[in-house]
DNA sequence: ATGGCTTAGTTCCTAAGA
């Protein structure tokens, strides 16, 4: 079972490249980021055409998540996370695929900080370990799959100078995401390569992904269950490469 | 030291991203 973690920034301009990738990669389930797309604008009929069922969480402009499954229509456990009732960006989607519970995860950017987006960040970290914890103690094969916006480790990025001063590499924003993964949660690509040195971002400016200056920020996180599962796990990397891409690369981890 | 690129939207500038 192949799991894939896919911020498409703005699922329109994305469709031609992500049809592709159903394509050749059959991936099982693939949870997006940055839709960019309201619900009624999302291209349901051309996901389902590639042989997907989806569920999204849509928003104007910015945000959205999905989690699409092939050959079968995830069921929807939550949307958004408690905690912060006034807060309507779409950043959470729970379902499960399978028997397997699986979150499609947009964690705030919190940049610039300080600052009240930076604020809002930590609170999300906080919220998301609340639900997280609730996961945990259910028991089952969970699968945390997103855009965290957090650079875990020096290791992880490819110039710690450069991005000190990111909200990506707060020690706040470090010591929430630690804490999470305390709860008992396995960071499937660091089990896989864990000296770092692996990315799933490079930037459109200044010829990042030339001189390959990138950094790891999404993330799939499993639960014990789901870690006793655990076959592989890596970065579609080329599929940066092509024509009209994301910023982001296809991150993903296998399931027996 | 600086700026640079991409997407979307009350669209020919601005916000947001990371």
């Amino acid at each position: 079972m192949k799991i894939v973690s896919y911020n498409v920034n703005g699922i329109k301009a994305r469709l031609p490249r992500l049809l592709e990738y159903l394509g050749e990669q059959q991936p099982d389930v693939v949870c997006l980021q940055e839709l960019k797309s309201s619900d009624e604008t999302f291209p349901e009929a051309d996901i389902r055409a590639a042989g997907y069922g989806a569920l999204w969480h849509g928003q104007k402009g910015f945000n959205g998540v999905a989690v699409l499954a092939r050959g079968a229509d995830p069921i929807e456990r939550q949307r958004g996370l408690a905690g912060e009732p006034e807060d309507e960006h779409s950043r959470y989607l729970e379902t499960e695929v399978g028997g397997v519970v699986i979150a499609s995860i947009y964690l705030p950017n919190g940049n610039p900080q300080p600052g009240p987006k930076f604020d809002y960040k930590l609170r999300w970290i906080d919220r998301l370990r609340t639900r997280a914890l609730a996961l945990l103690e259910a028991e089952q094969p969970v699968v945390l799959a997103g855009d965290y916006n957090v650079i875990a480790n020096d290791d992880d990025v490819y110039s710690v100078r450069a991005m000190q001063e990111d909200a990506l590499m707060q020690p706040e924003s470090r010591a929430g995401y630690r804490t999470l993964l305390a709860q008992g949660w396995t960071d499937a690509l660091r089990t896989r390569f864990p000296n770092g040195g692996v990315w799933t971002f490079w930037d459109y400016q200044a010829g990042a992904w030339q001189r390959d200056a990138g950094f790891r920020i999404d993330h799939l996180l499993l639960s014990p269950i789901a870690a006793d599962r655990m076959v592989d796990a890596g970065v579609d990397k080329e599929y940066r490469g092509r024509e009209k891409a994301s910023d982001h690369a296809p991150t993903w981890v296998t399931l027996r």
